[in-house]
RNA sequence: GUGGAUGUAGCUCAGUUGGUUAGAGCACCGGUUUGUGGUACCGGGGGUCGCGGGUUCAAGUCCCGUCUUCCACCCCA
């Protein structure tokens, strides 16, 4: 046993690993790209003060913080927000709008660990700043949806939940709760779903509602409601002041509007109206959603909204947001869990099997010629036997054996073998590498 | 941070009421095989049984501590 281990929740990443990373890596980044984002990145390390701006004092016990050497306070960090935040607040009035950002990056958080939840993970971040129409919100969601797909996940094994924070604070609002207050009952909704509906109860009468339960029962309603139709017809028939019950309906009038953006692009199978949905972030100031998967355990895969007031609040300019983060840790678990992780990433193009040193010496040489032609060219390095380089060439995944032997060196030849049907054919070895090339492309 | 479970080879796991030198399959390396494939057969390397302490003539096995991983809380940016 190794005297030496990972820290907790930390991982290795051996090649095997490493390369699925990359995939993953790949598809976000493609995926982003085709909706029009550029990548960005910041530093790992920031300021304490940076992250407690954003999410207060409380979140320092789950940092990676210290002392550095020059008596500032700093920390790994924990997302990318604020980072981002930062950013683009400090050039707010010279980037074009809107600004479209992804990226994908380490963040850290001290915590204990379980499955799916480690201290080290990565996380594709996509934003869309400067924009405050719900074409913005859209897009984001539609880059989360396409980006799961693009990961092999299908329709049915996922869902986005959609909610609305707006929707939330008005009907709070409508039932007697004002600042602070609303704000503290946005958080007991959130919990609702795993919290007894006593403690839910109690919550909600130290906020100071006139009659818990009823407000309780107002809620536990409201949440279930399953659509748009549904949720306008429980709002004409609820009791309400008339200007709470307007501002409660034009913002549904915002909710057809996004929902009909989202059937336009082919989205609607993937969308699920869920009001259950708060998140407890305070932050969040509009549409809310959480990308859910449907199939094993019932995890969050990914999550985000609409935050307006963010960006101003950390020191910027002023300027509309949404987006959202999704990590590798889950999203590699599920995509194993439907045995839906990609085979064979890393694998050879061609594999070359000789026999002698002349021979060696040849195919090394070729090798190199094929190489700079962009394939991967694989050969044994200690002239094992033509038996034992054929079974690596099988299980380097090469399309293409090439054999140099004694024969073909005395013909002038290479024999060209395609492993998969096992046909081989003879190619002048002075034209060996248009001729593989060919047939590499031609499959 | 709280409570519970867990730990034997790289992986999945056997290992009797405590009793000689701790096993298997897969994987890896070599051979059968210096001209044709992931099969087959033969062989090999790899373990201070998570770590530390205790009980005992004797501990992988029993006890205590600790760490790891997992589960439920907490939290979820």
């Amino acid at each position: 046993m190794a005297t030496y281990k990972t820290l907790p929740g930390f991982r290795d990443f051996y090649p095997e690993d490493c390369s699925l990373r990359n995939h993953l890596f790949n598809v976000w980044r493609q995926t982003s790209k085709r909706f029009g984002f550029q990548e960005y990145d910041g530093p790992v390390l920031e300021s304490l003060e940076l992250l407690t701006a954003k999410s207060g004092e409380e979140i320092v016990g789950q940092l990676f913080n210290f002392e550095d050497k020059g008596g500032r306070q700093v920390t790994l960090r924990p997302e990318l927000t604020p980072t981002l935040a930062r950013m683009v607040g400090a050039k707010a009035n010279a980037l074009p709008r809107p600004v479209k950002w992804f990226s994908i990056g380490e963040n850290f958080r001290y915590e204990r660990q379980q499955k799916g939840r480690l201290r080290s993970f990565y996380q594709f971040n996509a934003d869309i700043l400067g924009e405050s129409g719900v074409i913005a919100d859209a897009e984001v969601i539609g880059l989360l949806v396409e980006s799961l797909c693009n990961q092999g996940l299908r329709a049915g094994e996922f869902v986005v939940r959609l909610s609305d924070r707006n929707l939330w604070y008005y009907f709070i609002e409508s039932l007697g709760f004002t600042g602070e207050q609303a704000m503290g009952a946005l958080g007991v909704i959130d919990k609702m779903e795993r919290v007894p509906a006593e403690k839910s109860q109690a919550a909600l009468a130290e906020l100071g509602a006139k009659d818990p339960a009823a407000t309780l029962k107002a809620i536990s309603d409201f949440q279930e409601l399953p659509d748009v139709c549904t949720i306008k017809a429980y709002l004409t028939n609820m009791d309400l002041e008339e200007s709470a019950r307007d501002k409660l309906l034009a913002r549904l009038d915002v909710w057809r509007e996004l929902l009909s953006l989202l059937i336009a692009a082919g989205l609607e199978n993937f969308i699920k109206i869920d009001l259950r949905i708060v998140r407890g972030l305070a932050y969040y100031t509009g549409f809310v959603f959480e990308a859910f998967q449907t199939v094993g355990k019932g995890r969050a895969l990914a999550g985000g909204g609409r935050y307006d007031d963010l960006i101003e609040k950390l020191g910027g300019a002023p300027m509309p947001a949404v987006g959202f983060g999704m990590g590798d840790v889950t999203l590699r678990d599920l995509l194993e869990e439907v045995d839906r992780l990609p085979k064979l990433i890393d694998k050879a193009d061609i594999y070359l099997v000789y026999s002698g040193d002349d021979a060696f010496k040849t195919a090394l040489a070729d090798a190199y010629a094929l190489r700079r032609q962009g394939l991967r060219a694989e050969l044994n390095y200690k002239g094992a036997g033509m038996g034992k380089q054929f079974k690596q060439a099988a299980s380097s995944g090469a399309d293409f054996a090439l054999v140099y032997g004694p024969d073909e060196l005395a013909k002038g030849i290479v024999t060209v073998k395609h492993m998969r049907s096992g046909e081989q054919q003879e190619v002048p070895a002075t034209q060996l590498v248009g001729s593989v090339l060919a047939l590499w492309r031609e499959g």
